[in-house]
DNA sequence: TCTATACTTGACCATTTTAGTCAGGTATGT
DNA sequence: ACATACCTGACTAAAATGGTCAAGTATAGA
């Protein structure tokens, strides 16, 4: 599995997106600016979450991105998948018969990556923008 | 947080290891041809849970590696702890009031991270390689 | 219409990590 | 003595990471 810079910013990102998006579009060059994320990539990541039906894009002068679902219909998952940090622990093809070792039966750990596969996407599956949101309220940044 | 081969090496090796440990001390050239994992990777692998007092050593001929605990006493955490493989999905350093940004104050998704951490650290400390041993003797390898 | 803003695309790259290999040891049971 | 098997450290090709850089295109507002 990863966890890397990509998409601990993708959600870094929208979560203050999410706190400016109701008012205006939010350009990248602002959450640049109050997250400490280097433009350049912030835009890497924004193509792919686009793509992903995410976010959308407003061009031009005070233009800039917007949710463009509620941010309890956002879940992590969707994030990570769009900016392809895939939580896969197994390592052979899940649908194949064979091992990942290429063996013809599955190995002897292959049992337990897949339930830890499963305890984490739950996590992920939980937990919404939304959520984020509101244990971001508690606390004042 | 990583999940590499070396991880999954690890814990593949000791599965095997506990299998056939109670009648003689299992050699790595056995594991690797078993598990096919190549042997000098191997060998760096088991230095590390060596140094970790999870296996001992036997040296010279008929000799190999032995559990140095009961498999219901080595947890997953143990042996990833001892082969590097950290769970560390914050960026900052968890006792200092800053955060991963160097900015004063810890950032946005701080304690998302903070969250997902012990989610998976509670998995890893709950399975132990006892754990692993029975539910493999249900299926035939 | 001009211009500043801000999204868009694609190529490029230095550094680090990964997943090993290789070469030489040392200890020990038979 | 000798085969087995642990032990150690150096080395490395290939991939992933975390960006940068350059050259656009679209649009709002003056
Ligand atoms: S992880 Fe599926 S066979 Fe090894
Ligand atoms: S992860 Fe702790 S401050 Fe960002």
């Amino acid at each position: 599995m990863k966890l890397t810079s990509k998409g601990r910013y993708a959600v870094m990102a929208l979560v203050d997106l999410a706190r400016f998006d109701n008012i205006n579009p939010v350009s990248l060059r602002d959450i640049s600016l109050r997250q400490g994320i280097s433009l350049d990539y912030l835009e890497q990541i924004f193509s792919k979450l686009k793509k992903n039906q995410i976010v959308k894009s407003i061009r031009g002068t005070q233009g800039g991105y917007i949710l463009s679902k509620k941010p309890n219909e956002i879940k992590l998952t969707n994030i990570f998948h769009a900016v392809d940090e895939k939580v896969k622990t197994v390592q052979c093809k899940k649908d194949s018969k064979k091992g990942c070792n290429g063996k013809a039966t599955k190995c002897i750990t292959h049992n337990l990556w897949d339930e830890l596969e499963n305890h984490i996407n739950s996590f992920f599956e939980k937990k919404s923008l939304e959520d984020l949101l509101k244990s971001n309220k508690e606390h004042r940044y």
